[in-house]
Parts: C-alpha cells; structure tokens; sequence
DNA sequence: TTGAAAGCGATACCAT
DNA sequence: ATGGTATCGCTTTCAA
C-alpha cells in the first residue's frame, strides 16, 4: 500500500514549510499569491487529500453522524435514510449506517461503535421493546444529540419524529364506515409494539365515536407485521369464523397483501364483500389489486426533518425538537364499495 | 459539550501514567493484574470510550468501508447493502453509506469524502453511463480496493460481483416458449443502460435458440425501468397493434406491474391471453395476482460475497476477486398457460 | 512492572 | 509572508 501524501510530501518538494502548506490549502490571507499558487498545483500534482482524521482530531470536529434502524430492506425506513442523507451530504456530513435487527444488544453494540467514533449525533428509530434506556443513556451520558425516529420510546421530551399512527388508524376506520362497512376487524402485531398499540387504540376510538361495538374477536395479533404470511393466516381466522367481518383493517400493508389472498381463496371479492385498508403506503399498496386503500407514511421527509432537527440540537438550538407528522389517509379501490351496493344498503338499512 | 473522558483523565485520577492505562485497557502482559483491576474500574466509572480517530491516526489502521449506491429505496439495492453490513459488522468495519442519485457529480463528491474518510475500501453500484474512469480513477491512484457491484463499468479486471443478467433473460425468455408462448415482447430500459442491454442480449438468444423471428416491433424501450408507469404504457403500445403478442417478458418486476394494469384494462386474462415474465424477485412479484414469474436477484448474498471479496483485497489477496452469480428462474402463475390451453396447442399446432 | 517521549497528520499560536 | 512548536488522544518504542 503506498503511503498517502501528505503536506509534509508537498512541503519537502517545495522546500517551504508545513505550515506554509496548510495556509495555502486552507485559503487564509497570510500567504503570498504566488507561493500559494505553486502550492496549489504541487498538492495537484500529488493528488493530496487531507486526512479527515487528523483534521477531526485537531480541530475536535467531527462532522459524522450516525444512523440506527431496525432493518434496512424494508421500504419505510430505507425511505427515512433517503431522507436523512440528502440532508446530511448538503451539510456535509457523513452518514455511518447500522441495523440493529430487532437485536437490543446489537443495537448497544452499533452505538458504542458509534461514540468510539465520536458521531456529532444519532438518528434512531430504537428496536420494538428494547430496553431503550440502556441504549440511548451512553449519548446522554456524553450529551451527543440525538433524535428518535418512528418509535419514540425514551423519555417523553426526548426529540422525535414521529407519525401521528392513532389518527392514521382512525381515519382508516373511519373512512371504512364511512363506506357503509359496519363489521370492522382488525390485524395487528404483539401487544409490546408501540405503533401497533397507537393503531388500536385509533381503530377503537372511530369504532366508539360511530357507535359500533368493539368485539375482541374481531382483534387479531400476528408476531410479524411485515409479513404477508401473517395476514392471511388471521385473516382466514377471522373470515373463518362464524360472524364474519364486512371489511378488515390491517396496520400494516404487508398484512393486507395477505388478506388478499385469503380472501381470493374464499371467494370474497374486494371491495364488494371485503373491504380493506392497510398502512403504509409502500409500493406493494398501488399493485394489488384492486389497489389498497392505505395510510400514508412519509419516510424521507420524516428523514429530512430528523436531520434538520439534530443540527438545530448539535448547533445547541433547545427549542422543542420533536415533530408528528400529521395523518392522511390515500383512498383507493379496496374500501370503496360500489355505489349500488351503499345504495341497497341504505335502503334496506 | 462536556469534553470526552480521556485516557489522561484516567491518569490523573489514580496518579498512574498514560501509558500504563493505556496497556491495561488494551490488555497487554506487562502490567500488574492489580494496577490493571484499578484502572478498569475507574475507565468503567468515568465511562472512558477510546477515541477511534486519534487511534486509527495513530495505528494508521481506518477500518470503515464506503458504499455508494444509486438510489437506496429500492428493494435490491437495500438488500445489498444490509448484507454488506451483516458481514461488515461482523468483522468490526464501520459503513459509510452515500447515495448518488444516478448523478455522477454526485458519485464523484461522495468518492471524495470517503476519500478523505481514510476509508479502508470501498463498494460501489456505479451510476448509469457514469463517467466510471473518473469515479474510480482516485481510487485506483491510492491503491484502495473496492469492489462493484451489480453493474460492472471499469476496466475488466476490476473486481465485481454481479448477476448474469443475460442468463436470467435467457432462462425467462426459454421458459416462455417452453411454456407455448410464441409471440413474446420485450419490455427494457434505455440503449444506455447495461443491464437493459445484458437482459435484452439474453431475449435474443433464447429467441434465436428456438427460432423464433426477432421483432423490432415487439422491444419496447422505457426511460426509468423502476416505474410500473413505464410499463403500462409501452404495454399498451405493443398490445394494442395490430399483431399483439401472446407473452411480454419486462426487465424489471416494477415494469410488469404496469403490464398487469394494461392487460386488465384490455381484458387480457393472465396468462392464459398474456403471459408475463419480470424480474429481480422484489417483494411486488409475490402479491401480484396471479403471482408473477421472475428471474431471481440475491442481493443480500451479493452484498456478503462483495464485502468478503473486499476484505480479500484488503489484505492483499490478489487471487480472482469477481464472481457472477447464476441465474435463477421463480417460477409463478403469471407464466403458466393452463393445461387446456396447452393441450389445444398442442393438438392444434 | 512502570514511565517518558516520540509520532500519526493536521491546525493554530507565537515569533520573526 | 513564513517558520517553529505545541497540541489533539492515543500507541509504541526505549529506558529505568
């Protein structure tokens, strides 16, 4: 491997010395023009790069920040990345990644790297039930800003960007019984999930608010929100059962995706004998067919806000750094029952 | 900001030298067991993390890789890079990660910085008609490896780990025919683009093994072949002329996507009228109904086999650092003619 | 077993 | 306008 150039390099070639070098690359006003030029075109020449190292260390700044997720191949939050690097490369910084996978420990572990490295701050959306106390104390510790992203689970004024997930389920449900669809089940992950927890309690509230009964057998729990496996799987219990429900509520596409295939397996047409809304609007949302009435999830500007918040809080800025992003609801074929039927249904009912 | 807890602060606490801190937080032989215990401690108590740049300045060691990909939110680039970091982790490298946006001023500006960043090698899915000789010019200057990956631009010998587009064409292309389609059209992305042309390569191959009359008429060429949009629209083209094809085969899974929209609109069923072939295997190809035929894309494989090949050349294993992962064809409803259908054929033709 | 001092590559202060 | 020197936080000889 061949030593990197250096300003020594291009001291030692020009007879001048290190200092001289460092000033003439660093534009200040105390060198002489003509010195200056030749410097120019030796470092050129020599295709030096200034160790960012050496530069950090002597200057303690160290303009890197670091990002934590849950998993990376998952649509919303390689979204949410987009979003924080297209900030952070404007403001140059640069952008350390890590995936956690679900795994508090890896999760410690990733940070610890993370601080060995002095990140100026931390972007991360913590692991469902980790122990988020131990993994964000280190940076509190060391007062490194960070801003959490998707699921706040510190402290309540801990910085955040969230999205608002009651409203988006209750506009979900709201929207299916505003459709005329009465029977509203529900599919959802483990009890310990924050976000599936806030989109119960929405799809409750509408239920509440319209007067329909809250029946817990209409409320399935899957283990993994991001399989479509799940989904079908709960949803043909559900479907199985004896009263069965007009439209199904998912909290996640990925669930819906496989509600629809257990409802081509009954029979059930969508939107006409099953209406359904999943949440997220990933991709897979406008490719189903008929394409899914979904909850909007917007990941890179939820990214880009996370990065804007976390300069303001490395730039000292104590004002209130947490933004939830406001819910909206894209309908599309799967929860819009024919007018013909609405009809029937309003005459008949 | 409170200043970070040195190894001096340590020092100073217990009236011992750097030094002999420094040798018990790393372990060494030379120091009394006692000593150490004491220091351990009070490094545990002031919550001391080593400072990784003044210790990779130090041992000139800079374990961090840079990646830089087109675009993030795109399912087999966002697995490329989680099995980049599954490896990465695991042998304590730090991941950069920069996005080019298919911009190579972009690709080039993030080469620079990581540059900069010392970084110890690096992987790179280079932009389409990048200017390549540039990007990588600054690294071949310093002797820093890097691997491509997916989209192989530099010279021949430059290590890579890709796909074999034109088999995976080939095998989708054959499967078709195979199938009793004759009339396949082929929907890719711009003349610019490699990978278009490997998996158009691929078509004509498998066409020519089983004679059947190459159609200018039936290669329908897109701008961006990650938009169904795309592929709806030269769906249309090719199928509403006068002599419309039996089959389309799409270089992109998000292209035949917009190939369902367009059959359905016609009335087309699938496959029976139209037979459908994709590609990449994204997450899309599962939920389609009926579920679509694809060639296969392992790219979190790819990514583990790219960070192993870096490492080799990391420590200066020159031995042949390229490797082409073989195709694979998923086969799904969307290609699959009824047995009927088959069967007339058979008799008929 | 411990400590003093040099040095990694850069910047910044103080001289000249 | 230029150069010498201390320094950033750590590792690594070399002496003691």
């Amino acid at each position: 491997m061949p030593k990197r150039v250096g300003l020594r390099d291009i001291a030692e070639a020009l007879n001048v010395s290190i200092t001289t070098v460092s000033r003439a690359l660093n534009d200040k006003f105390d060198i002489n023009p003509e010195t200056k030029k030749v410097i120019l075109e030796k470092a050129e020449e020599l295709n030096y790069r200034p160790n960012a190292f050496a530069v950090s260390l002597r200057k303690n700044e160290y303009n890197t920040i670091g990002v934590i997720l849950p998993t990376i191949d998952h649509y919303f939050f390689s979204t949410v990345l987009k979003g924080i690097m297209n900030k952070a490369h404007n403001s140059n910084y640069l952008v350390l990644i890590g995936e956690s996978g679900h795994q508090t420990d890896k999760e410690q572990q990733i940070m610890d790297q993370f601080i060995n490295h002095c990140v100026t701050g931390v972007i991360i959306s913590t692991t469902v039930g980790s122990e988020v106390k131990d993994t964000l104390e280190p940076l509190r510790r060391r007062r490194i800003p960070f801003i959490q992203v998707d699921r706040p689970a510190g402290d309540k004024d801990d910085p955040y960007v969230r999205y608002d997930d009651e409203k988006g389920a209750f506009l979900a449900t709201e929207h299916l019984i505003d459709r005329g669809f009465k029977k509203i089940a529900l599919i959802k992950g483990p009890d310990i999930c924050n976000i599936s927890n806030a989109r119960l309690s929405g799809y409750q509230l509408a239920m509440e608010k319209y007067n329909l009964p809250f029946d817990p057998r209409f409320v399935k729990s899957g283990n993994n929100i991001d399989f479509a496996e799940n989904g079908y799987h709960l949803a043909r219990q559900v479907l199985l059962a004896k009263n069965r429900p007009d439209a199904i509520f998912t909290i996640t596409d990925e669930l819906a995706t496989g509600v629809y295939r257990a409802a081509k397996e009954l029979n059930l047409r969508i939107p006409d004998d099953l209406g359904i809304v999943g949440y997220s609007n990933s991709k897979i949302s406008t490719h189903l067919s008929p394409p899914l009435t979904t909850v909007e999830q917007p990941g890179e500007e939820m990214g880009e806000q996370a990065f804007d918040f976390l300069q303001q809080s490395i730039i000292g800025n104590a004002s209130d750094l947490s933004k939830t992003f406001d819910a909206r609801l894209i309908i599309r074929d799967s929860s819009l029952k024919s007018i013909q039927i609405l009809n029937s249904i309003a005459t008949n009912g």
